[in-house]
DNA sequence: CCTCCTTGCTGACTCCTGTTCAATAACAGT
DNA sequence: ACTGTTATTGAACAGGAGTCAGCAAGGAGG
């Protein structure tokens, strides 16, 4: 409690640590600093939660950190400090920063896919267009933590790249189920050049997505510029270029 | 002269950090131990070259290597030593880690400007396909360091993204230089949906030309898959494409 | 109410890597 | 050979990721 300082002088920890020192640097180890007893002084005391509960709050919270900063400028003390845990208790829940970077994405993920549910009983052309609109909202609603949630740490692992890899494939499977009626020829839609093509197709969407939703806020900021294009034309011409490029792709 | 000047201050430097380390330590700062000189021994001599040498030589290696591992995979440490220099070195040819990868890909994006050379005697779309077989061939020869080097760690500042958007521009000026005689309706061609068409398509390019190396190399890799598309298919693709959603742009 | 006892939680430590700086040595001009 | 300039170095510093021994909240069983 208050006095829980002392902390025992740290018995074990303390000694081993000495040793080590000791064995490192030659010379005899600096006078240890006294440990005292904060905690109690802080104001706040210790909170027990719940695991999943713990687990929620500093995911929200990497959700709001990792969509402002990016990862690198994001350190675990700022993290914990801001979860008022310590250091500590974060790496009872994620082994590493990046597993927690992954977590954070994962959930990000999640949410846009769950936002991204659509009629199965529309024409395909429709639900299309009905994905993209809502895509597009999602996208200018979270602006900049889209982008920076996406690009900032991304590719660096394998893992990563996997849940990134995996939600594209969800929303552009949701997108496009269904039209394989409209293109025939059987065989051609899982060919090779289809692949890159629909991959290519992703990249536009999310370049195209950020590149308006730039133009929206510099439309806002200066009154000079021209206004900025509205969303149906963006889904617009999204959904043509689809089209396009999978019939150009099958061809 | 300004080196010079710097030096003059070191005086002040140093008690600065010496006040500072004072400080922050409490005790008296460890006595300094004498400079000696090892590096005799060490068996390499100091070798002193010419500032852009030793700069172009930093670069090349930057290349090399942050084409192949991330961006904080690459230590200092690992260059200086590659380098067969110290680390501190390395710091009075860059200010910092992230300007020296900077550098780096600033000279990666100019030798792919510089492939990029096209005539411009032929008419627009057939530049626009020469433009395209030579990008391809320039990310199918350097494959994932090109992704590496374009994506790891990308958007972290504003300089590194201006480097990018610059070289994106101007390569997709190339590309399309002509070719607004073909689609009439003059003042369309400035328009804000275009403007974000286009840098859409500049994603929908990187995305599908990073697809389809993959796709050969994973069918180098296995016979089970199938093969690859053609580098001409890819190109047709790409080609029609950006023709598509300008005309759907400008409409 | 007391006593385990599980486990969420802490703080001090280590290690590693980017960064700084005073000192050193190689080269150019004299 | 002497000297000034400056490329080069080694050691120390800073600060952030990751580790660990021990502390305590809240329930289970007496």
């Amino acid at each position: 409690m208050l006095v829980r300082g002392m902390r025992t002088l740290e018995k074990h920890g303390g000694a081993t640590a000495t040793r080590r020192r000791a064995a490192a640097k030659g010379p005899p180890p600096p006078p240890r600093r006294a440990a005292r007893s904060a905690e109690a002084e802080a104001g706040r005391a210790r909170v027990r939660l719940d695991v999943d509960e713990r687990r929620a709050q500093l995911v929200e919270l990497g959700l709001a950190e990792f969509g402002t900063r990016t990862y690198e400028e994001v350190s675990i003390d700022l993290i914990a400090q801001a979860a008022g845990i310590s250091k500590g208790l974060l790496y009872h829940y994620f082994p590493t920063k990046r597993a927690y970077y992954v977590a954070c994405v994962r959930e990000a993920a999640a949410r846009l896919v769950a936002r991204l549910e659509l009629p199965t009983d529309v024409p395909p052309l429709e639900r299309l267009q009905v994905g993209l609109d809502r895509y597009l909202e999602y996208v200018r609603a979270h602006g900049g933590a889209f982008a920076t949630l996406m690009r900032s740490g991304a590719f660096a692992d394998r893992e990563l790249a996997a849940v990134i890899d995996e939600t594209r494939a969800t929303l552009l499977g949701r997108l496009t189920s269904g039209m394989a009626d409209i293109f025939p020829a059987p065989g051609t839609l899982s060919s090779p050049l289809l692949q890159i093509a629909l991959q290519g197709w992703v990249g536009l969407a999310e370049a195209m997505s950020i590149a308006w939703v730039e133009a929206c806020v510099a439309a806002e900021d200066a009154r000079s510029t021209r206004p900025a294009p509205r969303a149906d034309e963006v889904r617009d011409l999204l959904a043509q270029t689809l089209v396009a490029i999978v019939g150009s792709a099958v061809r």
